[in-house]
DNA sequence: TTAATTAGTGTTATAATAACACTAACTATA
DNA sequence: TATAGTTAGTGTTATTATAACACTAATTAA
C-alpha cells in the first residue's frame, strides 16, 4: 500500500489577490515583506496552509488577519507550482482572488500603516516571487468573469448609483460603455433593484440608489438565466 | 525569518480527468484501484507530485505512465483541498483535465486490461475519494470551454469530417445543433481548413476531410479573434 | 434666475442568431 | 444499369441582440 510518508511533500501557501475599488481606480492590496527572502519587497497577502483548514478557509483566515475583513467575495484562481518559484525550497501556491470595497475596510491597527497598502492596478510596484504573474492571471480572470457574473457589486457600497456601477465596469474592462445601453441591460437583467432612495447633497441632480437583488438573482440562475454585460 | 520546516506540509497529488471520444459517446478513463484505501474502486488516474517537477509535468508523467500517451491537451482544473477528502491524511489534489482521441491511444501493455478502462460519461461507476466531484467540475469546464475555444479537435483524428465534428459538439454540449448553421460558423471562423481529400468506402456520399489550422488559429488569436460555437 | 453639472431617457440601423428543406454523391441490390 | 437507401452538402429569411446616437430633467451654486 502507498503510504503518505513514502512521498516527499512540498510546502503549500495560499496567496490572495485582493481587488479594491475606491470609486476612481481599481486597486490591489499588497504587503511589504519584512523577512528574507525578498525583504522589503511588495507581496500578495498570503501564508502557509494549515493542515486543519481547507484552502478557502485558509484564504479567509489570512485575509481576516491582514485586512480585518471577512465575508468577502473569494474565488480560487489557480495553483502555481514552478519548481523554483520560491528560493527557500519547493513551495506550491494555491492562489485566490477577492473583491473588496476598500472604503469598508479598516486596515488592522496592529499592522504598521506602511506594511499594507493599496496600489492602483496600473501603478504596481515590483513584487516578490512570481506574484506579478499571479496578479496578471487574476486580473484576466476578473475581467472575463465580470461580464458574465454579477460580481462587480462586491466592489461597491450596498447602495450605489447606476453611474457608479458603470464607472466600475469601465474601470475593470478598460473601455468606455454606452450609458443608455448599459442602463437598459442592467435593469432588464433584473439583478438590481431600486431602493427608492436618492443620493442628495451633490451639486447636481440627485441620482437614484440601487442595490443588488441577491434573491432574485438566485431565482434567475435557477431558471437558467445568464447575466451578461 | 519564516522557515519552510516551521510549517506542516500536506501531501500533494495530481489527478487527471481524461476525456475521450470514440465517435459515439464522450468517455472517461478510470483506473481500478489495487490498494487500500478504496481497494477495487474506480479512481481518476493520478499520483503524488514529485518535488522536482511542476504540477503540469507531473500530470503529463502520470498520463504517460497510465495511457502511454504524451502531447495531449491538458489544462489545470482546480485544486481540491477538503480536509477529509483522503482517509490516509491531509492530501491536496491539483486536478487537471485532458482530451484524447481514444482510438489513437494504446493502453500500456504492462497494465492488466481490467485496471484501466473507458467509461461512457453517462454511465460512470462509483468512484473513490472526491473523484465524483472532480469529474463534475471537469465536465462543466469542458462544456463551457468548448464553446469559446477550439479544443474539440483534440478529441478527433487529425483529419475529420464536419459531421463528425458536429456530432462531437452535440455530444459534449448535450443538445442538437443545426447542421447548416454549424457548418457556416465553423468555416467562417477559419480555424479549420479542407485537406482536399474525401473519405470514401462508405455506402454514401464521400464527405470532405478537414483539419484544424493551428497556424491560422494563432494568427487570428493575435488579432483578437474569439472562437465561438 | 441663470449657469453649471450630472442623471436620466428611446429610437433606429446594423449585425448575429435561429429556423428551416431540398439537391448531390455514393453504394448496394434488384 | 436503374433504383432505392443513405449521408453530405448547400442559402435564405425572420427574429433577436447589439451598437450608435442627443436631448431633457433635476439639483446646486453663484
Amino acid at each position: 500500500m502507498d503510504e503518505l510518508q513514502d512521498y516527499p511533500r512540498p510546502s503549500v501557501t495560499i496567496d490572495c489577490v485582493v481587488f479594491g475599488y475606491d470609486g476612481i481606480a481599481l486597486s490591489l492590496l499588497l504587503i511589504n515583506r519584512k523577512e528574507a527572502p525578498f525583504i522589503n519587497m511588495w507581496t500578495l497577502p498570503g501564508g502557509f496552509l494549515f493542515l486543519e483548514e481547507t484552502p478557502e478557509e485558509s484564504a479567509r483566515r489570512i485575509l481576516k488577519s491582514k485586512t480585518g475583513l471577512n465575508n468577502l467575495y473569494l474565488e480560487q484562481l489557480y495553483t502555481f507550482g514552478d519548481v523554483k518559484r520560491d528560493p527557500r525550497g519547493r513551495v506550491l501556491s494555491v492562489a485566490y482572488y477577492a473583491l473588496v470595497d476598500p472604503r469598508r475596510l479598516e486596515l488592522l491597527a496592529g499592522i504598521a500603516a506602511n506594511d499594507v497598502k493599496w496600489f492602483e492596478s496600473s501603478k504596481l510596484p515590483k513584487t516578490a516571487f512570481d506574484h506579478k504573474e499571479i496578479i496578471k492571471v487574476a486580473y484576466n480572470r476578473l475581467k472575463a468573469k465580470v461580464t458574465y457574473q454579477p460580481i462587480g457589486f462586491e466592489l461597491l457600497d450596498k447602495k450605489f448609483t447606476l453611474t457608479e456601477l458603470q464607472f466600475l465596469y469601465e474601470c475593470i474592462l478598460q473601455r468606455p460603455i454606452d450609458k443608455r445601453n448599459f442602463r437598459k441591460r442592467i435593469l432588464e437583467s433584473k439583478v438590481i433593484k431600486s431602493t427608492g432612495e436618492k443620493r442628495s447633497g451633490q451639486k447636481n441632480r440627485a441620482p437614484e440608489l440601487f442595490e443588488f437583488d441577491e434573491l432574485q438573482y438566485k431565482n434567475l440562475v435557477k431558471e437558467g438565466f445568464q447575466f451578461k454585460i
